[in-house]
DNA sequence: TTGTAGGCGTTATCAG
DNA sequence: CTGATAACGCCTACAA
């Protein structure tokens, strides 16, 4: 493969002209830049990206670590973002991780140079002190400076709305581990309640592991139930009718974090679009260290089926 | 960040000792190597990726394009080859595409130097003369030296022997567009009616876009319909009711091509064990060029719902 | 066992 | 407008 003295020699110029042409190429005679185009045309050049990266102290890549439990959720947050960095001229390695050990590990290997920056998507565990290149979506907690969330409580409260209009006035609710989005969504799930001046009935809320059988297993009757995510969902959907509830007459569903757009959703939701989402977190990346811009939580919109 | 004068002028020994111990570290004093290692724990050194990269003229880096329009399957693949290319310390870039320009431009962005290799999957349209170092998995044809291919014709003969063993002796077939895999997948399903005696009905079969509709709207009967992946599977699944025919009472709906395990499924599938097959694009990959291991299609495993 | 020197392919600086 | 030359950070003959 050819490289940049290969052009220098047969343009019968110097390799800086040969870099000035290919990159900023102002302030060089026509000539020489025609010379140095037909050299590389004639050997068919391409910059070597490594060595620019090396030159530059940039790779043009970002570290995706994906640690959502939910691999059908991270495949929307991927294709959004692999979109997004492709507009800006960048590349996506991609990680999956399990854990924090695993995350750290992540980082550790992407972090030495191969990866401009990072961004760790659906953590549901407390992440340590990440560097500051690095960004969040939906993760716990996580104290980095940069981080998109979303309005857990706005969503709940939505969603509570729209289940109280639909006649559905003993809502249940599962929150999926504990965290400030669990905090959030029963606050808003509280506060709806309170609005309409619903009793708040503590054997409708359940949280962590199986929550849904636990729910379920008690025996309790309720005709609305806020899941989690489109993965709760499904399983939910399939779940009810095993008990004898049939969906949506019995029980109406609804997920409060989908990602699926307005009609694929098979009850409704909550839906953060995708491509805002990825948009933002380049923002985020892109954007001088210095400015913070604060912690604006993310609203979803409310989506039905058909 | 320190580099590697640091360390060695830490260390007190020259660079090139340095880096023997950091890599094959034979043939070095131990006092020497106490010091560097010393000297790089004091510093908190890591060698940078990218100007090893320059020298060694490899980066870790395999470039993974990801052709599939079944975006859930995708993420079946993607996990599966991240994981193992971890395995073997490298690293995945990942990168979208839709067709055949594409998945070209793809390359170009990250053939020059980024990436050691490039893997594509499931590309269902004809590919272009890709790089020798290039590796296909389920893609239409590609005429690549490497490529992973399916055992299309043994998978719906298996299938078909299944819904016949079931009792179901009208199979429905669909097919997604043209290509060998179609042609291999309708003659396996001849075989197995021939097999069996039983009449082929050429009103059962469809091809390309819409094929499950059309093949609904013509009202013909059958107890039995092979469809070509997961996504048409759940659609089946989700269609055939609203045509009154129940699933699988009336219809067992089987797929021929499902990236879920055992139990997970819920049609009977012929399922491709995702890291035996991830497993198997880097062997291909990290095999010297030379060596062709011809075209052996893999066969995939019959598994049932429960 | 160690150090020196050259190379990997670019970009940036700085005279001319 | 152009061409040396020095980084960038590491690896590796080769020589001692």
């Amino acid at each position: 493969m050819a490289n940049i003295n290969d052009v220098s020699r047969l343009a019968q110029v110097s390799k800086a002209t040969v870099s000035r042409v290919l990159s900023g190429s102002r302030g060089v005679k026509e000539e020489s830049r025609l010379a140095v185009m037909r050299a590389v045309e004639v050997l068919n050049y391409k910059p070597n990206v490594i060595a620019q990266s090396l030159s530059n102290q940039s790779t043009g890549c970002i570290g995706v670590v994906c640690a959502s439990e939910n691999i059908n959720q991270a495949t929307g947050y991927l294709h959004a973002l692999e979109k997004q960095l492709r507009l800006h001229q960048k590349h996506l390695l991609l990680r999956f991780a399990t854990d924090a050990a695993n995350v750290i590990d992540a980082l550790n290997e992407i972090g030495n140079g191969l990866c401009d920056a990072v961004i760790v998507i659906g953590a549901r565990f407390p992440l340590p002190g990440l560097p500051h290149s690095a960004v969040t979506i939906d993760c716990l907690e996580s104290h980095t400076v940069r981080s998109i969330q979303f309005d857990h409580a706005f969503a709940a409260q939505t969603a509570s709305q729209y289940l109280i209009n639909q006649g559905r006035r003993k809502i249940a609710l599962i929150t999926q581990h504990d965290g400030e989005a669990a905090e959030q969504t029963a606050q808003g799930y509280h506060q709806a309640l309170e609005h309409h001046l619903l009793p708040y009935n503590r054997q409708l809320v359940f949280g962590g592991e199986n929550a849904l059988q636990r729910l379920l297993n008690q025996n309790v009757s309720f005709n609305g139930l806020l899941v989690p995510d489109d993965a709760l969902a499904q399983e939910a959907v399939r779940l009810l009718p095993q008990f004898g509830r049939q969906v949506p007459a019995d029980v109406m569903v609804f997920s409060l974090d989908s990602t699926l757009p307005q009609g694929a959703s098979p009850v409704p939701a909550m839906s953060y679009p995708l491509d805002k989402l990825a948009q933002r977190a380049i923002a985020l990346l892109t954007m001088p260290l210095s400015t913070d811009p604060g912690l604006v939580p993310i609203r979803g919109t409310l989506v039905t089926p058909f």
